[in-house]
DNA sequence: ACCTGAACACCGTTCAAGT
DNA sequence: ACCTGAACACCGTTCAAGT
């Protein structure tokens, strides 16, 4: 209960708007009595980041083997930091987190980075076949580039609290050919099974 | 006194990591003396947000007298974002303040909005001699989605607390082509002139 | 015009005390 | 094992009172 409770709450108004005393009201407890399961704030907040970590690990991992075209699959990823704004303008969590990175506590700096390194880990997985280069290190810097540039569009979007900012920004990367939105016609050409392997 | 101390913390540790008793201590005064010029928090947050606008206009527009070439300029830019990390790990104070953009006071939302009208403008200026299309809608979303990228690297970076990795990822937006690197081979076809007019 | 001390309701945290 | 009341030092805000 405390953690779905929390989790609402940071979605919304970040690490920095959490407040024991009101998420102890919700749970029906005195707020001392959260301190008994998170001893402090920041136990809180990396047990919070964890779940999510997971949670987006589990759907990600749901994609990769339900949708076999990497293109949609660059679609689904989009969506669900979409989906994240649908819901009363909330940001994602560990997005969120990374703003006030500088004064949180060092546990759940290491999940936040941790987080960090799903979504580019799963990106690279993605991108392989579709970016011209075959080379990992080229592969790795662009999911960094698209994981960092689909946090900005939510962040823009979000600071409009106009869902369709998100929508024309990410639209406007696919066009500028940052995210790959059709198998690249040189990658195509060179070798058209490619995605079979 | 007050205004540029509280906008180093708030570039440090955001809005809500700004204390006007801390503050008062800082210029050496009372913290109900704060209150006499800034009545409230917000009215703080709004007056930071509206000088801070007011010194990247004057030089955004330096540049634009300065460097004739929109490739450069795009590459001061990026610069300027680069600064912020290079300084103490500190972030865009507009682009923190987005992060909390749901529990800030209208006054300071008003000044947000301002802020990333005054880059998608400066930017969308700056490309229209290097974007093969002439349409004013597709040059503006693609000065949109270049604001929330540089946004977006910006906040991952920190959260890597690695400046390199805002190199990373700007290099990879040029590389990808969504930020122009040089004059687009297609416009510099149809006319080479075009920037001087 | 500018500053202050004191009070208010908030916050995370601690801890002795309860069941 | 789980909860609580009370205390602590913080916070923004207000206001009567000072100069």
């Amino acid at each position: 209960m405390i953690m779905s409770a929390a989790r609402a709450v940071a979605q919304a108004h970040g690490y920095n708007g959490l407040s024991f005393r009101e998420l102890a009201k919700e749970v029906g407890v005195k707020s001392a009595s959260i301190h008994y399961y998170y001893p402090t704030k920041g136990d809180l907040g990396a047990a919070l980041a964890r779940r999510y970590s997971e949670d987006l690990k589990k759907l990600l991992n749901g994609y990769l083997t339900e949708f076999r075209d990497p293109v949609v699959c660059l679609r689904k990823y989009t969506d669900v930091f979409r989906r994240a704004l649908e819901n009363r303008n909330c940001m994602c969590l560990c997005g969120f987190m990374a703003a006030e990175y500088d004064d949180l506590p060092d546990a759940m700096k290491v999940e936040i980075k941790a987080f960090a390194d799903l979504n580019v880990a799963w990106l690279a997985l993605i991108l392989s076949p579709l970016v011209p280069s075959a080379k990992a290190k080229v592969i790795g810097r662009r999911a960094l580039a698209i994981y960092a540039a689909v946090g900005g569009a939510q962040l823009a979007a979000r600071s409009r609290a106009d869902i369709h900012v998100y929508d024309e920004i990410i639209g406007s990367y696919r066009t500028a050919g940052l995210i790959p939105d059709r198998r690249s016609p040189r990658a195509a050409g060179k070798s058209r099974g490619l995605l079979l392997a």
